[in-house]
Order: C-alpha cells, then sequence, then structure tokens
DNA sequence: GTTGTTTGTTGTAATGATTACAATATAAAA
DNA sequence: TTTTATATTGTAATCATTACAACAAACAAC
C-alpha cells in the first residue's frame, strides 16, 4: 500500500507538505469539493497556503492519475481522488455530488431508492477520422 | 411543419428578427457553434446584434425546448437545435463535435468507422432521495 | 554537507466567458 | 393611439482560472 509520498516520488512528484494535506483530504472526505472549498478548509492547518498552490496541485494530480475533475456545468470544477470507473450523481436541489457504484453505461436503472434522475448526459471524448489520418 | 415565427409565439416568445436568425443559423450550420462563431457570423447581416442578444436568445430557446447546450469542459458553452435524443463526439484533435445517433445509452459500440474514444463520461442530474423527501 | 539546478509555492495581475444593469426600442394589449 | 410588457443593446461587473515573477524547498553532483 503505496503512502503519500510514495504516490508523488513513483510518479516523479516531489512530495510537499501542500501536495499530502490536498491529497488526503480528497482521500478521506470523498467530498468531490471544489478548489475553493479545498483551500477554506485547509487554511487553518496550512496558513501560508495559496488558491494557486491548489489549482497547480490538483492539476499534477489529473496528469499523474492521483485524481480526476468532474464538470457538472456549475461554472467551476470538482475533484475526485477515486480514479477507478464509477458514475457521479449531482443533485440539482442541494449541489450535493453522490458516487454511484456503477460504470458509466448502465445508469438509470440501478439508481439508489428515492433518487430521481431529470437529465443525463454523456460526455464522447476522442480523436475523429480525420484526425486519426491526419497523425499517420 | 412550423416556421420559427409560431415556434416563438406558441412557447410566449415575442418573435425578433434576432431570434429568427439565430434558430434558423442553429438549424442550418448544425454546427454546435458558441455564442461568439454565432455573433462573428450574424454580424454581417445584423450589423447591430450585441453577444447579448446572443446570449439572452439561446438562454431563452433552452428554457423553451428550442435549443440544448453542451459542455465540453472547453470554458464555454455550445448550442444544438437539435434537441431530439442523441448523443455527441467531441474530437480532442481538432475540437469538432459530431453529431452520433444513438441514444446516450451504448455508445463505444457502435462509433462511426475510423472514431476512436479516448475518454467518455456521463453526467447524470436529479434529485438526491433527502431533497425529494423534503420536497413533500 | 555545500553548491548548483530543478521544481514547487506564493501573491498579484491578467484573461475571458458570462451576467447584471440601465437605457432604448419594439411588440402586444387595451 | 396609448399603455404596458418584453427585447435589444452597450457597458460595466463577476468570478473561475491562468500567467507570471519572486522566493523557497527538494534533489543531484561533488
Amino acid at each position: 500500500m503505496e503512502n503519500a509520498i510514495q504516490k508523488f516520488q513513483n510518479r516523479g512528484m516531489r512530495p510537499s507538505i501542500q501536495r499530502a494535506k490536498i491529497l488526503q483530504y480528497l482521500l478521506d472526505k470523498r467530498n468531490h469539493p471544489t478548489v475553493d472549498l479545498i483551500y477554506q478548509e485547509l487554511l487553518p492547518e496550512l496558513p501560508t497556503l495559496s488558491r494557486t498552490t491548489v489549482y497547480n496541485t490538483l492539476d499534477a494530480f489529473c496528469e499523474n492519475g492521483l485524481a480526476i475533475h468532474l464538470d457538472f456545468g456549475e461554472g467551476f470544477l470538482r475533484y475526485d481522488a477515486d480514479t477507478t470507473p464509477h458514475s457521479h450523481f449531482f443533485c440539482k436541489c442541494c449541489q450535493k455530488v453522490f458516487d454511484l457504484e456503477i460504470p458509466p453505461e448502465d445508469i438509470a436503472s440501478k439508481l439508489p431508492k428515492g433518487f430521481v434522475i431529470q437529465e443525463s448526459q454523456l460526455y464522447a471524448f476522442g480523436v475523429c477520422e480525420e484526425c486519426n489520418k491526419a497523425k499517420l
């Protein structure tokens, strides 16, 4: 079981207090936080923390497979250190995000009791035929 | 077959040149345009057009079921007047959006030849159990 | 360890899409 | 018409994110 420092070093990232605390925050809280929430909640422990550091750190996590970002069209991103394939449910009422232990395929059927889907959208990203040809 | 003016009147929207041209643009081009593209391309025909009008108009279209907005995480939205259930494919190489005549379920299988999916994400929006209870 | 090099952190200043707002204009209702 | 409601327009905010430069901490070579 990798600890935080090993996770960083194995990916060529230098360990730092900031990175360790932010990763620990994501793993402990599992609350799909925004940059600002992370910043506000870690400020007591890390009084010199900068918002820019939170941005940089989360970008580095995403680039190195330690986190993913979630875009629910709120105008800002959320982050999740659970990188296993699973889905998310965004409540339009309370703005909370719920984990669904379902691969992005067969949603809608097996929702938790009481949850109602109003809208769902699948975003597919990749490379189109023309661009694939151009790369040859 | 409703014409543009009827479409507006049937939904309690007042017809205007701006609205008619913007709707026509979406229906003719089917290019999943951004606000700015619409603005730039219609400026020659509508020299007094304001960006704010494009924003307002597209918001009104979305509220009244004449269009949907697409968020591919580019930092701006795209719009589509095709409101039938279908999916989209965003090419990370050329930034173009392709229509897929597939309901958001079974992507990945029947992609057009030559297209490669690198990443896909299903966004589910709705109301959670707690909020549904609170509404009683 | 010490020195030099690379990488990370911080704060402030841009950027850029979107929204707020107030003035004007146009459409519908009376 | 006259009045009332809604649209359009331009400018000024807003706000998440990014760019940048100074400083600091980690790593490598000696």
